[in-house]
DNA sequence: CGCTTTCATTGACACGTTTCAAACGAGCTG
DNA sequence: CAGCTCGTTTGAAACGTGTCAATGAAAGCG
């Protein structure tokens, strides 16, 4: 970005730098795309006109010619929730290590926009996209790599496999270790909060939780309740409250199990506001470690997912394809990790 | 989207379009963009083609055409953090409302990254942009709006006026509210917890902080104590706990004013890390008012901003300027406001 | 009926870039 | 010196769209 104020917003394009470079604008391309190719010394003189006359590579054009833009998706549940702004920090690391710009999209957890928003991709001719679906009506997207616009699928393992890649943490053994925790913990009974069932990552973190309890020989069905809010969000969570507590003190669950961090936030407030302390009177399990966890009085027990890492993880895979389109798709399984913070203690009988 | 495999996965562009519905390209063009200038009958055809080839524009080809994309750069300074996101989603449903997409670029509060993603908006030849400035140096984007890329500041007010739009909330006034509702409770003397005074906001804070205490004739000099943090996160809050309380009980303030929730959240952390409470043996003041504000306990006493219909603002006043190029500048300034809840208290005399 | 006005449609061109076969020149080899 | 090769550069041809002057058709008017 030169300095200079240029007098003359005349529109300047590489066919102006290459009269001005005295070469043709089939070199200015060379110099800007493949510089190796390009002899020393007319580059340099090319690259001087460049900075002279405040030349700006015009993206629409090369999009056009090349029939893919160099920017990539990255498709989004909820920007609102602080995890994936953590895996928005890893892609974009992993993007701009080649040159590859982020378009940040957000779903707001509806299909509706979520469809809007994949469709922009197609126009836009994406060069990829890193994708968390909204639930499991993956049509639009298969739509969307039919066009020709590669993705990977972000924290949904089945929908990796045969349609493309996919990365993901585990959430069964992120239910499992967090069941067990509680296990430990000697809860018997336990709630588990949960967001809609049409998510994938909440029923397998829920199934993981069943398996724990069997595992340690107790009957899933009699141990763990389910209820079921219709989003992930801290509201729902503090709303939540009254029909974890139902039934009254006898058959107050010990503890409960989040299906995300959001609602164990809200909750704990609720819980708060109803003037029980955690963990003392309940025990709360979060999930996802968001940064917040360990803000809140008593900090939360979670299960941690390396959310940065995700993020990386994923471009990285689409760079691959894009190198490669006939590449064999990759299922990534990350392990998620307990994290045990103030918001759980052993269970006190009645 | 047609829910036909297309067998052929033959580039369809407008002129093939135009073709199968027996009409010129001139025409189709025509209905995708000024639907009103062609016949009912035509019209019809052409969407049926349209739909039967499962045509999707592509949009390089316009924007080479017409100069400018269609798409507005959302220049943010951080997007882990809350108060962002909470824009973004005004500005995305303002822009959705006007056909625009939103493509949300993260400065992550650095010159160099903010420089990458102007001089990337300028090379999609981007509608507009929101942007939110990293620091005072706006060299890059007066260089920007040279290029013919219009912007509206967010969030900064000094920065509106002759360059361009802008819409901010007071700040001045929102540190003035911040001090008097802590000079109600009796303190008399505060800590300034600040971010870079690079960052105006910051500066205006913490103006307006000590100015409630002249107003209430108060020497500012004396009551008010500035400790500045490199960053406006919570890790550098919870570092921050030695410096707050450097010199021990009798030294210690009354209350801290943070120069943005994050670092208030971090804060509170580290006194209860130290085994302080908040609060009963010091006060703790946020500002912004982030969702999580509500959540810790006890609540945080903060300064609203209305983050949502601040994105919703700016976005307008861009659209305004896109409609009109001649358009007059306008400086939209919201009120702040305080938002008291559990963690101030009046001040107890050691 | 001849004239003008209005409305719909046309068709060619331009936007800025990449690509690729072809041309060029210099250096080598036999 | 002719013949080759290799490294560099060229020039023209797309890519898919929007624009606009021109054309055609239909309607209104005196």
């Amino acid at each position: 970005m030169s300095s200079s104020a240029s007098p003359a917003p005349h529109k300047v394009g590489i066919t102006e730098v290459a009269r001005h470079a005295g070469v043709s604008p089939g070199t200015v391309s060379n110099v800007l795309n493949r510089p190796e190719r390009v002899a020393a010394a007319t580059r340099l003189r090319v690259e001087r006109a460049i900075a002279e006359l405040d030349y700006v590579r015009n993206s629409s054009g090369s999009s056009l010619r090349s029939g893919r833009s160099s920017s990539v998706g990255l498709l989004v549940l909820d920007v609102t929730n602080p995890f994936f702004t953590e895996v928005a920090r890893g892609v974009e690391d992993e993007a701009a290590a080649r040159g590859l710009a982020v378009v940040l999209l957000n779903s707001a957890e509806t299909h509706e926009r979520q469809r809007r928003n994949i469709r922009l991709l197609a126009e836009q001719r994406a060069a990829g996209a890193v994708v968390m679906p909204v639930d499991d009506d993956l049509s639009d997207l298969l739509w969307l790599r039919r066009q020709g616009t590669a993705w990977v699928a972000l924290d949904r393992g089945d929908v990796g496999g045969e349609t493309g890649c996919s990365v993901s943490v585990d959430n069964l053994v992120g239910g499992l270790i967090a069941g067990r925790h509680l296990i430990g913990l000697g809860h018997e009974r336990v709630t588990f909060l949960s967001g809609p069932f049409s998510i994938e990552q909440v029923r397998l973190r829920h199934e993981g939780l069943r398996r724990s309890f069997a595992e340690a020989g107790l009957d899933p069905d009699a141990a763990v309740r389910v209820l079921e809010r219709p989003q992930l969000n801290p509201e729902q969570g503090e709303r939540a409250v009254d029909e974890v507590l139902a039934g009254g003190p006898r058959q107050r669950p010990g503890a409960v199990l989040c299906a995300n961090d959001q609602l164990a936030l809200g909750l704990v407030k609720g819980l708060g506001r109803r003037g029980l302390r955690v963990p003392d009177d309940i025990s709360v399990m979060g999930y996802d470690n968001v940064d917040f966890a360990d803000l809140i009085h008593p900090g939360l027990t979670t299960v941690a997912q390396p959310k940065y890492e995700l993020g990386r993880a994923a471009m990285r895979l689409l760079n691959a394809e894009l190198d490669d389109p006939g590449h064999a798709h990759e299922r990534l399984l990350f392990s998620p990790e307990l994290v045990v913070r103030g918001s759980t203690a052993a269970h006190r009988p009645a």
